[in-house]
DNA sequence: GTGTTGTACTGTATCGATACAGAACTGGAT
DNA sequence: ATCCAGTTCTGTATCGATACAGTACAACAC
């Protein structure tokens, strides 16, 4: 039989509100009577009071959930992801706070489950598609949560992104003020009925990605300014943030007839894949074609990207701190981190006659 | 307020048992009722029991702790560790089961706290050193524990390794093979004292980390074999386990007269932080001076680095499934997985008067 | 002697569910 | 009519702790 406080105090012979402050306030008990306590309970091999029993009573889990779209090694594996988590976890820590782990994957009912399952105090999510039914159960769930992935279109949300539309803004302006007037945009999730490849996007609107929606606004606004026309912006969209998949998108933009002499990739993932594919073809970034990306992860200096920096550990902190701890001041629960564009040898200005 | 099982039990008129069957042992009642309760329960708001409450009187709480030593953002950053994660959510996935990052940081009162505080049904200690004082609170938890990271003291621990001294030995003897005989060894948590830098280690017994002990004990008896002696090998203690540590601690004993035809590292990032010093002084690697590592991570194969290959995924998928469901037979709880020698470009033959 | 203040501890109600034993039906065989 | 087995639902005890109001008693002021 497992000790419990009920056994600590028959043991030492007070109550059991008594080992209980013992352990949680010792501040309401005279030091000897605390330490006598504490001996006694050593003695009996027990181990301080049970998580899961403080956490009925006390209301509070001390952990939070995060959730994440596709399967949970995404985490490990996104190169942005693992910074985001290192940010959120080392503020988690700060705050003995524990982080659990939180699959959506297929949006099935297996994912409801384990949403209504999760002992945890507050959700963060990550990088989850605003169509994803689940939501309804995290909501539902009436804990604090915070936004790292998409618009906050409840009010209610915490929330901490970066201006999107308008780094992407600099991105573009960036690439048309090298002369560059034929362009490709590798995208991700710009539609919602898994159809890949090359598509035209007449309304953004309609783009179900917060993410690539505010994006494409940006470089779509950019191009206005130089005279690039929308429609005759190529554009592909790829199934998997991985390089692979940026390699298969670049290549098939380069296919085309005229090819571009930019690829501008919503991310430095498919941008590191274009330029493999470059290098394969005997193409030099920057000269022949020139390529940007987006967030700057480690591999894009190493690459020598042209991309925006925004920092991935200052969002996952802050996306931390708002949820442990959610401020009740409407203007402090909304966070808009700064971005900058990073020009790297990827870009360079048009070259006449190219390809 | 809240509603709860008993709102819904009152508001159909039924009882609390009858709704919680509803919930969570559809069998136990006609489809009929449970549909009634189940629209009832949605209108009202309810969704569901409460996980906490649940895991007090179930005694189930369904997630895992994964205990790390450095910070948890090392789960993050150490790519071998990356895998593991990979592995070991994957499986808790399967088994619906949250995965809790914890991290035992300064080995301080607070990591104890977090240990006591954890709302977990068992463990997995991953990249703990074995003298760690938190462990003791892990253990007085009372909890299924499985051990990935350093030898199983406890007999009753539950267990995934690999046979480290054996893999150890291939890599040796293949050095060996090749003719090396000044030879140094890049090794991490060599000594509990946080010295780093070139150190002799007459006595393996004494070094803390279990891993690096048998991997030592491998190399030495391999030498032993070809009538190296184990005095004769340099060995570098680095703090860290980062390629720029690694590249220090190759920096130091190239610097060395005579300057070692191999470096043995004790993983893989330290073996290219080695490959890296190669290429600033203009040596070869396989050439001028061989390298290895072990492991195998992706980048291994990118650098042509000789090294042991472990599947770190399969490691981290078993180390799942025993925690979740401990085998009573004392022959299962014991896993020891296959390693294999990958002979690349960064090993060769001995040069005649080299460097 | 009476009242005030403060510290140290106790007792009961409660958090929200599940386990388990038993009661009340249902339908068919005897 | 009686019995039996199977199904469906109920009632109570319990999981292990914390919240909060309340009691006991010492110290001090007037």
């Amino acid at each position: 039989m497992k000790p419990t406080l009920q056994t600590v105090a028959d043991a030492v012979g007070v109550s059991r509100s008594t080992v209980s402050n013992a352990f949680s306030r010792p501040d309401q008990l005279s030091p000897k009577l605390r330490k006598k306590i504490l001996n006694t309970a050593r003695q009996l091999g027990y181990m301080g009071p049970d998580p899961t029993a403080r956490s009925l009573r006390s209301g509070k889990v001390g952990a939070i959930g995060v959730l994440l779209a596709p399967a949970v090694s995404y985490a490990f594996t996104d190169p942005y992801a693992v910074e985001f988590m290192r940010g959120l976890t080392e503020a988690a820590e700060h705050h003995e706070t524990g982080v659990l782990l939180l699959s959506l994957k297929d949006d099935d009912d297996a994912a409801r489950a384990a949403i209504q399952a999760a002992s945890v105090d507050g959700f963060c999510v990550y990088c989850v598609p605003g169509w994803y039914r689940a939501m309804d159960e995290v909501w539902a769930r009436g804990l604090p949560i915070v936004n790292a992935s998409f618009e906050a279109d409840d009010p209610d949300a915490l929330f901490v992104a970066v201006d999107e539309a308008a780094a992407a803004r600099m991105v573009g302006r960036h690439v048309v003020a090298l002369g560059h007037r034929r362009i490709a945009l590798i995208g991700h999730y710009v539609r919602t009925d898994q159809t890949y490849g090359l598509m035209s996007v007449p309304d953004l609107e309609k783009v179900p990605s917060h993410v690539t929606r505010e994006r494409f606004r940006g470089y779509r606004d950019a191009f206005a300014e130089a005279g690039v026309d929308w429609s005759d912006v190529l554009i592909v969209n790829a199934p998997e943030s991985t390089r692979t998949e940026g390699a298969v998108a670049a290549a098939q933009v380069l296919d085309q007839i005229p090819a571009p002499t930019a690829i501008v990739a919503i991310n430095d993932v498919f941008a590191l894949g274009a330029l493999g594919v470059l290098a394969e073809r005997g193409l030099r970034a920057g000269h022949d074609v020139s390529v940007t990306g987006f967030d700057d992860i480690p591999d894009a200096a190493v690459a020598q990207l042209t991309t925006v920096r925004q920092s991935a550990i200052e969002r996952g902190r802050i996306a931390a701190e708002l949820v442990i701890n959610p401020p009740s001041d409407p203007a402090e629960r909304h966070v808009v981190l700064p971005t900058e564009l990073i020009v790297r040898a990827s870009t360079g200005p048009v070259k006449e006659g190219s390809i």
